[in-house]
DNA sequence: ATCAGGGGATTGTTGAACAATCCCCCAATA
DNA sequence: TATTGGGGGATTGTTCAACAATCCCCTGAT
């Protein structure tokens, strides 16, 4: 009874203006429409959405806290253009997080809902794969391991591996070809997934950990010769 | 030579309004003047601090994603009132923070800085005992930690370590009788020290893990009798 | 090629205004 | 007494317009 009422909670919910803003700015960063470097003026967002620039500057202002915009002060902001630091440093919160997570494994929180949520991910990269598209699969990979990290059942892991991928998806979009970045993993997420459904913490923990160093790895090879490509500063039109 | 010039950068980097005042209520809600359930009107603080309506808001914006404050839809914001759930969640990215650190001690993480920072701490922790500070007392122990998350070398582990312990100190204003709950791991936090100093990182997370658990079940054990004393709306003047 | 300076564009901040919403008090009713 | 319904005032959400401060780029002088 309780939980019809709580789950009609989410439609009570309204949301601001700039929240609605900065979910629009939000996915549209994420689908590459704004690239890493590339600049977002005031004046022009606004007028295309039709928001003041008072609530387009909320807007901002949130996206920043998430990691996706930076501010510079009297200059505009900019989406993130991620250093090879930041590779390091979000592999080095990767491995902290979702290393722990599969290494405390136990019945209870492997609620039933977290195995299924894990399968739909797999089978949504599978379809992504079968289509060839490439940002759809790495979408499902990322969320697959967003799942991984809400086993730990603590919801400040939760935002925080939320922010994280969001900076992941970044360093994605600065690099060209994302099939090579993304497919392989693909058959690597299902092995894993096989360890934790059947309950092996340290087994899951070891895959992951050596899975964990190969992306890095083959993400930070590619990284330096691929930043120059990114420009810094431009409209997106 | 270029550690000059990284060390004046600091002086170069001006805030902005709404920065400085998000640093002025940051201080005031961390000192306990604005205690947690406090209700923050725009009109009566943009008065006494000269900012406009806008600027104010994107202070509390920059709050708000600090975990301090809340925003209610049209009824305002509010100094954040941590629950059970939040207690417990926080020791829980604690103990998964701090002991991954203390158990990956090197060499290398143990750079001069990190010890001296941490000698600091508990000299000022000394010393606020000795004065019966109890407000310092609680800062310098939390400051302590934060510098064993700062072992770990990861800025996003920094950041996360520091918004996790500004909630930790609504927890505490939450509850008379600071004494209580900080005066006992003085002497922890210099035994701690030594396991770290000699390298024992097995030991120090071991030492470290029953900390942390003896600290949440103090914390629980009167958080439930002390919530109901906390005024949910009200004017701190 | 480097440096100085000016004009234009953009941002930072404020103040005012209006609608929407909430909170509190009071009356009416059962 | 306890609950319901309805103002009235206060506060928030949002927009707009304006101005100062700052930055960027272009031009010209050395």
């Amino acid at each position: 009874m309780s939980d019809d009422l709580e789950s009609d909670r989410a439609l009570l919910e309204r949301l601001s203006t700039a929240e609605r803003v900065a979910d629009i700015l939000r996915t549209r960063i994420l689908q590459g429409y704004f690239p890493p470097g590339d600049r977002l003026v005031e004046g022009a967002i606004g007028g295309a959405l039709g928001v003041s620039r008072n609530t387009l500057r909320e807007a901002f202002r949130l996206l920043s806290h998430e990691g996706l915009l930076v501010q510079e002060l009297n200059r505009g902001v900019f989406v993130r253009v991620p250093t090879v630091d930041d590779v390091v440093d979000i592999y080095r919160v990767r491995r902290l997080i979702e290393c722990r997570a599969v290494r405390g494994l136990t019945p209870e929180t492997l609620l039933p809902g977290a195995l299924d949520r894990m399968a739909a991910c797999l089978r949504a990269a599978g379809e992504a794969e079968a289509a060839q598209e490439w940002l759809d699969l790495g979408t499902a990979n990322i969320q697959f391991h967003a799942e991984i990290a809400a086993l730990a059942g603590s919801p400040r892991i939760d935002g925080l591996m939320r922010r994280l991928l969001a900076e992941l998806r970044l360093v994605f979009h600065v690099m060209d070809d994302p099939r090579r970045f993304h497919e392989p993993y693909v058959l690597r997420n299902r092995e894993l997934f096989e360890l934790i459904r059947a309950g092996d913490g340290p087994g899951a923990e070891r895959y992951l950990a050596t899975y964990l160093d190969d992306a890095q790895r083959q993400l930070l090879e590619t990284y330096a010769t691929a930043r120059p490509a990114v420009r810094l500063a431009g409209a997106a039109s």
